[in-house]
DNA sequence: TTGATATATCTGAATGCAATGATATTATTG
DNA sequence: CAATAATATCATTGCATTCAGATATATCAA
């Protein structure tokens, strides 16, 4: 039985790692990508082209998305595709989408 | 008309304010926060005792995620009672009380 | 008004995060 | 193998966040 703090429903390790989850998609930066991966498929130059940053950001964000799981990378040659993964941002996204950002 | 970026199919603007608001929940102890206010009604000392944190700290995270419009508060005598008044972070918390954090 | 209780705010120190520019790695082509 | 293209990683710097302790504000009771 997980420890949980008196009166709260949920385990406190699983608000920790949903926190850490939910840090990596909240930046504007990291939204507009999976936003965009959504789209379609697209390589990183591509990404950093569209986005308009520079190769380094764009693959930096890609790369701590990927040690969260939440995207997943795929050669093809010299090139790197990136596809999102995560049911649960691609649900965020979709809830974006509808409600805008509830406000 | 919004300006989006080429391709994208979300406003720059409104994944900007989805960032901020996802970036004020990204947070353990803010969720715990929210998961206890869900459970039922509590005042600041009475959190600060529960989450077993300094009073500071929780009127903190209450303040910011008042500034969000996340919580709201309601004066009882001495005390303060918060409650969720973001149906998207009360949506969320659902999410990760039935799925987990996705892993 | 004084004292006690509950909450909010402020300040400083420590830590974490993000962008930049440079360099390293990997794959491909000649 | 050398040169190029695409991507990843590194190091630095600046900025934001967090916590802690102290102080301020507000409410009530005696």
């Amino acid at each position: 039985m997980p420890r949980t703090t008196p009166h709260s429903t949920i385990a406190d390790e699983t608000l920790d790692r949903a926190a850490a989850v939910l840090r990596v998609l909240a930046h504007p930066v990291r939204l507009r990508i999976v936003d965009r991966l959504l789209a379609g498929p697209v390589h990183v130059s591509q990404l950093a082209d569209e986005l308009d940053l520079p190769q380094a950001v764009v693959s930096q964000h890609l790369s701590q998305m990927r040690a969260h799981e939440i995207v997943q990378q795929r050669r093809e040659s010299r090139r790197v595709f990136y596809e999102v993964i995560n049911p649960h941002a691609e649900h965020l996204l979709e809830c974006i989408r509808k409600h805008g950002d509830g406000r």
